[in-house]
DNA sequence: TACTATATAAAAGTATACAATATTCTCCTA
DNA sequence: TAGGAGAATATTGTATACTTTTATATAGTA
């Protein structure tokens, strides 16, 4: 079975994507609406690393016309999310151990900077650390209520809100590249460790924040970021989840 | 006068963009070339930081379709190099000193995990140190000569390929994107110092790489990358360059 | 004169149509 | 039956045509 067969939920589940309803709302172009929508199909295992994705199939559940498809895909490649072979076709990006590594040595590399700068900018302060606090907050009701998805939404707001502290545009522009992609993979597997030890590290950092010690900081951020999805046999996960699809399908 | 009457030029400067002598050569496809005669073109000073660009002109200019400018100019805007307001039009990215600062805090920041993961690694040794030192004498070669540009892609080089040593393609890929935004700057201003000194910075900071001390690294790197362009008006040359090219295109 | 409203033009956004390349399948031969 | 040449098909790359939005210019009115 092809893969992109699965594709034409994702067209159910971002109703927001429609040429004709869209348009007046929000003058996002087509082609954003795509990238939103692949990730998002990504982010829910609807495509699995690896998975060919075809232009054509794609513009069709999608209900928009291959010029907006393949600009969309030309920016996920930009950014590492498929891979493109001329004429032989877009891949999503197959996730490997070692590709999770480093995308964790990144996002280390510039939370670690972004703090540090907010740390220097003197925004270890109020109003910040109750903002901060407050998305900490957010995660402990999502674990108490036990919606998964939720934590990890409040967890990755918790620190792109950290990263913004920094002002600088350049990083976050390039951390939000890198959440996409953690986000497809966080999507595959399950949390490494329990909730509550998340919520507990997140307020732990936040402390270290607001002593403003940079080195604490840095060695907080990658203990944190580092044990959250290592450990965790992905490419086994990704046959099972094709299998399953695969399975689901054939009914 | 419209800043893309300027454009022409780039169709001569990079005459491997046709779409029929092309496309034997190399399967690259056209949005690629776009994407290299652009930045080659923002490079040079043909196009200016702010100016807009017109997709209908671009691709009269580099004999091609719409389609791959639309797409190039997408994965362009993906990495900051242009910015895009939809239906209103695309503009290669003011460089604010603001921004400079920006990018280079970024780029410290990977080339820094990107050297200590290649000393943890264990390759700063041979045959490592060799290559380097050979970009090394490059750089005193093009400082010999004066050749500027030379001089400057061999700087380049030497980053690139101290990166390369952390085995990151993810840091790698997004360290380009920053390096394609640090030539369009580059070729806006002169040289902060003079060519013998950054030679020599480039050697100290081989010796460093050498003793793997991270701490050091990190130092020697920031201090190297932060005053190479700062402290000069970029705005200034901006405004500069825009109104000798104006006055250029009036004769 | 200054200001608003309407009409015109320019350019981006999108869709369709065509060309080039890769893959698959069929059929023939050894 | 196995393997390869060649046709048929599928899919990507590119060009052209159409639609929508924004910007500009013109005319009319206070």
């Amino acid at each position: 079975m092809p893969a992109t067969d699965r594709l034409h939920l994702i067209a159910a589940s971002t109703p927001e994507v429609s040429s004709t309803a869209f348009v007046k709302l929000q003058p996002r172009t087509l082609a954003h609406q795509v990238i939103d929508a692949l990730v998002a199909g990504a982010a829910e295992g609807l495509i699995l690393p690896g998975d060919r994705i075809i232009e054509t199939e794609l513009a069709l559940q999608l209900g928009v016309s291959r010029v907006p498809v393949r600009e969309a895909l030309r920016v996920l490649e930009s950014q590492g999310v498929v891979v493109n072979e001329p004429y032989k076709g877009i891949r999503l990006t197959p996730v490997t151990p070692e590709r999770i590594d480093w995308l964790i040595e990144v996002r280390v590399a510039l939370e670690t900077t972004a703090a540090n700068r907010a740390i220097a900018r003197g925004l270890n302060i109020e109003p910040h650390l109750g903002s901060l606090g407050a998305i900490v907050e957010d995660m402990q009701d999502k674990a108490a209520r036990n919606d998964v998805f939720g934590f990890a939404t409040a967890d990755t707001n918790f620190h792109r809100a950290l990263c913004a502290l920094a002002g600088n545009t350049v990083l976050t522009d390039m951390w939000e590249m890198l959440a996409r992609q953690m986000t497809i993979i966080f999507g595959l597997s399950t949390l490494g460790k329990p909730m509550s030890a998340i919520v507990e590290e997140h307020r732990r950092m936040l402390e270290v924040f607001r002593s403003g010690d940079p080195v604490d900081m840095a060695r907080e951020i990658n203990d944190h970021i580092d044990v959250q999805i290592h450990k965790v046999d992905i490419e086994k996960i990704v046959a099972q989840r094709r299998s399953q699809a695969d399975q689901a399908a054939s009914l």
